[in-house]
RNA sequence: CGCGGGGUGGAGCAGUUGGCAGCUCGUCGGGCUCAUAACCCGAAGGUCACAAGUUCGAGUCUUGUCCCCGCAACCA
């Protein structure tokens, strides 16, 4: 056993300015799978994520929506937190640059710094634009005019206090070189020293006068932290940094992992080490710059509709299913690609067909030929293909710790579905039928023993990126949480004689593909349409929306789809009006027969597969919880269609 | 000549220090019936973008050309 056996891995603090995307629960899935593989192997882990929750654009979203920049990032991580609850992220910590001690250590850092010299007053020299309040480069700007509104920008100087990064250069190059495993993936490295280096590394401005919403200077309030103090130090003030309850950062500085986007490696290979280097503090194990996911071939962005809430491809698949896609289909460190058909494919064929499909003819076969019971008989000697089956058991967790330690998760995997084939061909080779039909009890016992053995040993590794799969597996073969421990994967032959298996749910419904899938509901476009258009309505806006009391007087489904039903509801007009809504997750067809509610009716008429929809109900929730606004008739009956207000 | 990445059987990708071109899916043929129309076996299909060079030998090194995509001070 080692000692210190620590693992201190975190994932970029993330700004909140936009939703969150497939792209950002890629980094975030990477991580967490990294921290549970480390505490099954023993570790000690400090997994932490986080918000950068200062600076302009925060001020300025607040703002357009009439509320404090606080009351803005509150709500944002309340959201983020909310999500990395649906995808079961283990985080330690979450780690947040408004909290009192990082803003205090942060003022701290910043005078100690600035007594030692390492930063310094100057003059910043930019081109600004007035009324967009904004700095630019000579390079971002359009035909010399401001890129956001168009208008001239003029040079202003500002004073601001600079952090002396070219007195770092050398150091830092000496240490890429003694330390080539600092930053990875290699080629990304190699564009860090091309770009920047060798174009000089100037000084950097780390504070602003335009900015309030920020950490204040101490010894001159006029300014503010700019990002690279704030936010990059996080990683030690969450730590307890300059604090007297400093044992955190005792115990496990240096971080063992950063897992940063490429787009802010280079903040994390030259600023952050910069930094730290200023402060006597060791720089990390290993800074690792992963890509970019594309989700059907295009870049990720409103425009293409395919900036969509990952909860989406949960909602439709299992939180296992997306966890498995991204762990395993897209090559740690290069550009993916989140292709939503590869999607179910890869969930169809591995997780349905291989995996789940196995455990399934185990437990039935198990079941059927020996009432559940799995027997185990040491005494029988073991055939060519039993030993080609134990051999290849004992040897998938050594290479899968080999591949996970080198970060290759996706030829981790490989290692584990490797081992399931095996098992899968296995039981042609062994034929448990025809051992059954032959009355062969113990040749048969012992087959069904190498099987369930061998899912037991599947499923331990699985624990690493699956939520719900290895406990249903583990109730499945019978085992209990202490046979399931990294050490006991490494041996075959754990499982003990007479384990009870029972055949459960299916792990993985096969996804028809004909099925509408991933598609997001015309409401949740609305709302978040809605949002954008900012804040607060008037009395008149308000007006415009048509609510009447309506009773639902026909349910049926809609064939093409999954979740809508086509209703006939009475709002007090003539005829019954047709709308589709998607309550078929939320509501049994009887359960809405009857019911009042409240609909909206002057909305546009809208095409939702093929039928027309007249109108809209209103619910509140979503995703897990939906409930519809009925009326409350305790007292009295309100008669369809109404007015509400 | 701003920087960088990539172009490999129908699709998506792997290919370490140059040594008979691999994986998954799909397609076609066969087998099995324990299982989620799943599982197992076999087959077809690539002049590794193009051209030249180094070498006994290049997807892998050098040079040039064409095409695609990111980045260019903070979108993960």
């Amino acid at each position: 056993m080692e000692e210190n056996k620590k693992y201190y891995v975190t994932t970029p603090i993330y700004y909140p300015s936009g939703d969150f995307h497939v792209g950002t629960c890629y980094c975030t899935l990477m991580a967490d799978t990294l921290a549970r593989y480390k505490r099954l192997r023993g570790y000690d882990v400090f997994f932490m994520t986080g918000t950068d929750e200062h600076g302009q654009k925060i001020e300025e979203k607040a703002k357009a929506r009439g509320i404090t920049p606080k009351e803005y990032v509150d709500e944002f991580v309340a959201k983020a937190k909310d999500l990395w609850k649906v995808l079961d992220i283990s985080y330690d910590k979450y780690m947040r640059t408004t909290d009192e001690y990082h803003v205090k250590a942060v003022q701290q850092i910043f005078e100690k710094l600035l007594a030692k010299g390492d930063i310094y007053k100057g003059e910043y020299k930019g081109l600004y634009c007035t009324p967009c309040e904004s700095f630019w480069t000579e390079t971002q700007l359009v035909d010399g005019k401001c890129p956001d509104c168009g208008r001239e920008v003029k040079e202003v100087k500002e004073e601001s206090y600079f952090f002396k990064l070219s007195k770092y250069k050398d150091r830092l190059l000496q240490y890429y070189e003694e330390h080539p495993e600092f930053l990875e993936p290699e080629k990304r490295k190699n564009e860090m020293v091309k770009n920047f280096f060798d174009k000089g590394l100037e000084d950097l401005c780390v504070t602003r006068t335009t900015i309030d919403w920020g950490i204040r200077v101490i010894s001159d309030p006029k300014h503010t932290v700019y990002v690279w103090l704030d936010a990059l130090t996080n990683y030690i003030t969450a730590l307890g940094y300059t604090t007297d309850q400093d044992e955190m950062m005792k115990k496990y500085w240096p971080a063992d992992l950063h897992l940063v986007g490429k787009e802010i490696f280079r903040f994390h290979s030259i600023i952050w080490p910069a930094i730290l280097m200023a402060l006597d503090l060791p720089l990390p194990k290993k800074v690792f710059g992963h890509g970019w996911l594309v989700v059907n071939g295009n870049k990720i962005s409103k425009s293409f509709g395919n900036y969509k809430d990952p909860r989406i491809y949960i909602r439709d698949t299992s939180v296992d299913a997306l966890r498995y896609y991204l762990i395993k289909e897209i090559t740690f460190g290069d550009d993916g690609n989140f292709s939503e058909d590869l999607f179910i494919e890869k969930t169809n064929s591995d997780l349905s067909n291989d995996l789940g499909n196995l455990v399934s003819r185990v437990t039935a076969m198990v079941e059927k030929y020996n009432q559940g019971i799995v027997v185990k008989n040491d005494s029988l000697p073991l055939e060519d293909i039993d030993k080609d089956l134990i051999n290849s058991a004992e040897e998938m967790i050594p290479n899968f710790e080999k591949y996970m330690d080198d970060l290759k998760t996706n030829e981790a995997i490989a290692e584990i579905w490797k081992l399931i084939s095996k098992a899968n061909k296995y039981i042609d080779l062994s034929t448990p039928w025809v051992l059954a039909k032959e009355e062969n009890k113990d040749r048969l016992n012992q087959v069904l023993y190498n099987l369930v053995e061998t899912i037991r040993i599947v499923a331990v590794p699985l624990q690493c990126f699956f939520i719900e799969t290895p406990s249903k597996i583990m109730n499945q073969i019978g085992v209990t949480k202490e046979e399931m421990t990294w050490e006991s994967a490494k041996t075959f032959g754990v499982l003990k004689d007479g384990t009870k298996v029972s055949k459960g749910e299916i792990l993985f419904p096969r996804i028809d593909k004909t099925e509408e899938l991933f598609k997001v509901e015309d409401e949740v476009v609305e709302e978040t349409q809605e949002e954008e258009r900012k804040g607060i309505i008037t009395i008149d806006e308000l007006d415009k929306v048509e609510l009447k009391v309506g009773q639902i007087k026909e349910v049926e489904k809609v064939a093409k789809s999954k979740k809508l039903y086509k209703l006939q509801v009475d709002v007090g007009e003539k005829e019954l009006r047709t709308i589709v809504s998607g309550l078929v997750p939320y509501y049994k067809e009887e359960e809405l027969l009857g019911k009042q509610v409240v609909v909206v009716t002057n909305l546009q008429p809208a095409k939702l597969c093929g039928v027309e929809s007249n109108g809209m109900l209103l619910a509140a929730g979503d995703y897990d919880v939906v409930k519809l606004l009925v009326l409350d008739n305790n007292n009295g009956i309100l008669e369809n269609g109404s007015n509400i207000h």
